[in-house]
Formats: structure tokens, sequence, C-alpha cells
DNA sequence: GCCGTTTTCGGCCCGACTGTTTTCAGTCG
């Protein structure tokens, strides 16, 4: 799948134009095109292969026919051209905050710095070298230099558990300081991106109180350095190199600023466009018709007003919600409510660190309807996975446990290993005595595209497999896990009736987002899962139902949404 | 370069902040 390749073609393409100074509009097509390919959740080239390039949303005439160049050739004609107008190393200095296309073409024709070494060098070395250059001073290369601080320093985009509990406490700091209402995160934190780059927080408060809760959260018990620090704004460093912020706004601007601030920003973009051809003008303080504000205190109202169904911060993307909220058939989606079990859990029989009976009674704590006990299979000899007869002896005591329980069902189950070549780590008959049959891979991750696809194929063909584990294997911010045809994948598990798993941990969160999109789409059911190892990983199952929504799922789309007697009769489909 | 519920040509989101400037360009979110 070149998906990953074309799209960074594309955005280096309009990197390199930016910097040349081309028309902005034709850059940011570049640009579209690029994070429109990112992701996509099938191989472009099945679309090449099919004709519907341009069937893509941002990809015209122009774009296809450059990807179906890098198809052929592996290369751009465009991209060459540009490449060589412009020395090789220069649009990494794109990646310090402060410095745009504008500054990195004048540091270059005026500056001669072509790369971040001859610029920290320069900075350091030969100041008036840049304080010669028009339009920058003496503070412009002190920012610059702390930009190239932090980018050095700064670690990257964070797991979504990682900043869901920075931004947890951060909001109970702020929801002491003297004023302050309805503190809550924005942006891709509140969309449930699985990273975020930074921490957006929002509230509102009188006027009077505004700039002193920005003191408040400057000296917030987190906050390792203080960036900025104004009368509504506020910017700080965490520990650990998190960039947090703070807005605080007026009560009646609340919902378009929280809606504001959520973003994405190409949900946003589609949003004043769609008020400018109504005459209308959206900002962060509210919708308005002239001078009058016809909403603005709920994100509701703001929806509302533009002729839109309300859309989950989930959806935000602009992948097709604002169309399908003007034609009114945005999808339901489920909610963490919705959730009536887990079917993917250790226990101290493998690498889990609670017992069955810790687990069963912290699903019933959660309100939870039935669980199924999941176990290693004997090949995950690391995470001492179970033989034939351990497992027989595993079964018998979950079932001695699950006799003395009538508010919920305990079920026997196994994550049995899926080989490279599809098979499993356990015979048809030892498989068939278990309620529940998670199969999983957890080696040889690396597989080209075909050959992973035809392995989970292979799993989900076998007679006794309920749902596949964490489809991909990719672990966030660590290993990408292996390419599938989702499609292909989505169609098998739809045919045979295997649910595929979205693994709630937010270092996997896999399936992703996009893949459940797909899924959905060829009919595939999907099941939430923790996959936990310990009482506290349970709690794992609201990034799992986030990133589900992400997908567009309803709560009929994920089987451990069914009430048991519902979901006892989808598994006995498989006998 | 893309796109169409005013359009196949002429638009393409909006405001704050910063630093460099004497009225604005560049960057960011």
């Amino acid at each position: 799948m070149k998906n990953q390749e074309i799209a960074g073609t594309f955005a280096r393409i309009a990197d390199l134009m930016d910097i040349l100074g081309e028309d902005v509009f034709r850059v940011n097509s570049y640009r579209k095109a690029s994070r429109v390919i990112e992701e996509l959740p099938e191989p472009i080239e099945d679309f090449a292969a099919a004709g519907t390039l341009q069937e893509i949303p941002g990809i015209g005439k122009s774009t296809a026919e450059k990807i179906r160049q890098y198809l052929s050739s592996g290369k751009v004609a465009l991209h060459e051209e540009l490449k060589a107008k412009v020395p090789p190393k220069l649009t990494d200095l794109l990646e310090i905050s402060g410095l745009g296309p504008k500054t990195v073409a004048k540091l270059w024709k005026q500056g001669g710095i072509t790369s971040v070494e001859e610029l920290k060098e320069a900075i350091v070395k030969d100041p008036s070298r840049l304080t010669e250059i028009e339009g920058l001073g003496e503070k412009k290369v002190q920012q610059i230099a702390e930009s190239l601080a932090f980018l050095q320093s700064a670690g990257g985009r964070i797991r979504l558990g990682e900043a869901d509990r920075l931004a947890s406490a951060l909001i109970e700091a702020v929801g002491k300081c003297k004023g302050a209402k309805r503190v809550a995160a924005a942006g891709s934190l509140r969309r449930g991106k699985e990273t975020i780059g930074d921490i957006d927080l929002l509230c509102h408060a009188p006027a009077s109180a505004a700039e002193e809760i920005i003191e408040c959260f400057a000296a917030a018990p987190d906050v390792q350095r203080v960036l900025a620090k104004g009368g509504t704004k506020g910017s700080v460093v965490l520990r650990g190199d998190v960039q947090a912020d703070l807005r605080v706004v007026q009560k009646v601007e609340y919902g378009s600023a929280l809606a504001y601030f959520t973003g994405s920003k190409a949900h946003n973009i589609r949003l004043r466009e769609l008020a400018a051809r109504k005459g209308l003008k959206l900002n962060e303080y509210g919708l308005f018709r002239g001078e009058e504000r016809i909403a603005g205190a709920d994100e509701e109202g703001i929806y509302r007003a533009l002729g839109l169904a309300f859309i989950p911060p989930e959806l935000r993307e602009d992948r097709g919600e604002i169309e399908a909220a003007i034609e009114g058939r945005l999808p339901e989606l489920l909610r963490g409510e919705d959730i009536r079990g887990d079917l993917h859990m250790h226990t101290t029989a493998s690498d889990g660190t609670s017992t069955i009976e810790e687990m069963v009674e912290a699903c019933r704590k959660r309100g939870y309807a039935y669980l199924v006990i999941s176990e290693h299979s004997k090949s995950q000899v690391q995470a001492n996975g179970l033989d034939e007869k351990r497992l027989e002896a595993h079964v018998a005591a979950i079932r001695k446990a699950a006799k003395r329980y009538d508010d919920i069902e305990v079920l026997a189950g196994i994550e049995v290993d899926v080989f490279k070549d599809g098979s499993l780590d356990f015979a048809s008959d030892v498989l068939a005595g278990l309620d529940f049959v998670t199969a999983s891979a957890h080696s040889a991750l690396s597989l080209g595209l075909r050959e992973a696809t035809r392995r989970l194929i292979k799993a989900i063909e076998h007679p006794h497999v309920h749902s596949i584990g964490h489809p991909t294997g990719r672990m966030i911010n660590t290993r990408p896990g292996m390419e599938i045809d989702i499609d292909e994948v989505a169609a098998a598990a739809a045919s045979n009736n295997v649910a595929l798993e979205i693994n709630a941990h937010y270092y996997r969160l896999d399936l992703r987002d996009t893949h459940v999109r797909a899924a959905i789409q060829k009919g595939a059911k999907l099941v939430i899962n923790t996959d936990a190892h310990c009482l506290a990983d349970l709690e794992m199952m609201k990034y799992g139902v986030t990133t589900a929504r992400r997908g567009w799922a309803t709560a009929e789309d994920v089987i451990n949404t069914y009430p048991p007697a519902k979901l006892r009769k989808w598994i006995a489909q498989k006998r």
C-alpha cells in the first residue's frame, strides 16, 4: 500500500512550493490531497485500478495524474523538479515553530542558511548574519533559538491515555481557580484522536476573573515552565515536555469557543464556508448575522443555526460528517453506557496480575452483564501461555467461579495465537469446548500486505473463531504493525460471522478509527475489548468506545453492546 | 489545484499575536 508514501510526497511538494512562493491555494490543495490520502483506509492502488481516484474528495484531474505517475514510476515529476530548485535539507526548517515558508525562504536566499544545523551554528556564532535579514530582529532570532531548544526536547505526540491523565489533573486544578466554570478539554483530546500534540483546555468566567485564572493555571502542580501568560490565554509546558494551553472566555461565547478549539481545523473551515454561504460569520466568539450574535453559548445552537444536526466531536475530521449532517444521515453513535461486557481479559493463569474472582468482581462493579476470561495460548511462552492441559484446568476453574454469580455471566475463552500462515495454536477440538475464541497474531508482524491479509482471512475462516484480536498488532508510537487490506478482511469477517476487535488499550487502539469505518461499510461486526492484564486496565474501555465512535460505529455494530441472549445467539451462529 | 443549493470562473476561514514596522507581514491554531 503506497498511501503513506504518496501522502508524504504531496506534503513535500506543498512545502517546496510554499518556500518557492507559489500560489497558496495551489499549495493548500496539495496539503489537502496529502491529508485525504493519508487517512484513506484502503490502498490507493485500488482506486487507481478502478479508475476512481477523482471520486476521492480533494483529488482532481491533476493530482490523480500525479498519483498514477508515482504508482508506475515511484516518482512524481513535479516533486523532482521542485527538489532540484531547493537545498535538500531546507524544508526541515519548517518544523521550527515560528518559522514559516516566507522566513525560511529569506533565511536561504538572504542569509545562506540551508539546514537546521547551519541555523543553529549561525545563532551561536554569528547572529548578525540573521538579524541583517529583512524582517528579522533580535527578538525573532531569540524566539527561533527557543523553538529549536523545545523541538529537541519535546517527545512529539503523546498517546490518548497519557494526555487524558495529564488533562484530568489539570482540569481539576483549574476547576479550583476562583471564578472558573465548566473547565473542559478541547482539541484533539476531545475528538479522541489516538495521539495528542498538545492539551487544549477551555473554561468560562466573568471577564474580571480571567487574568487571575490564567495565573492560577500557570501555577498548577504539573507545570514545569510558563511559555506565555496573558489576559485570557496561558501556555505552559508540563512535566514530560507536553504543552498545555488554557483559554478563558465569556459564558455567551463558550459554545463557539469550544467548537473552535475542538476543531479539527479542516472541520472548522468547512463550517465557516457553510456560514459564509448563508450570509453569516462564524468565529470563536459566536455565529453572527451582521453585528447580531445568533448563536454561541452552546455548540448545539451553532450547528442548529447552520442547518446541521449536532456533530459529535469524534466525527469532526472533515471525513463527510458535514454532508451527512446536512442530509440528516449521521449515525447514532454508540455510547460508553451501551457496553455490556468485556470479551478479552487475562488473569494470573497466564500473564495477568489478578485472579478470576477479582476480574469478575471488577466487571460486576462496572455493571457488566457478561465477561470472557481469555488467556494466551501455549506458543506465547514469554506470556506464560496455557497448553491444553493447563487450559482444561483453567476452564474448570472459570466454570466453578461462574456458578457463584447469578448477576453476571462468566464465560471461558482463549486468546489463541495465529501463526504466520494463518493456522492456530490449538486444534479444533480444543477450541470447540470454549465459549468464545479470540484469535490474535503476536509475532511476524512485519509481513507484507498480501501475506498479512491472507493470514487474517485464514483465521477468520476457521470454524471456531469468534473474533480477531488487535488485528494489525500495531503499538502506537512504537511499531506500525501489519498492513492489511481492511476491505478484504472485513468482507471475510462479515460472511464468517467473526467480529473484529477494537483493542481499547491506548497503546493499541487496533482496529484504528479509519479501519473501523471501512469494516462497518463492509458489514463486519466489531467487539470492543480491553485485553486487561490488571484491574485498572478495565478502565481503558472508554478509549475503545471513542475509537469506535471515530469510526462512525453504532451500538448495533458492536457485539458487546448486545443483551446476553442476543450475544449468545450471535455466538451460536458459528456452530 | 479543486470545486459548484448564486458559480465551469472566480473564489478558496477567521482572528490573535508577534515582531517589525510606521500600517503590515508572517505565523499559528
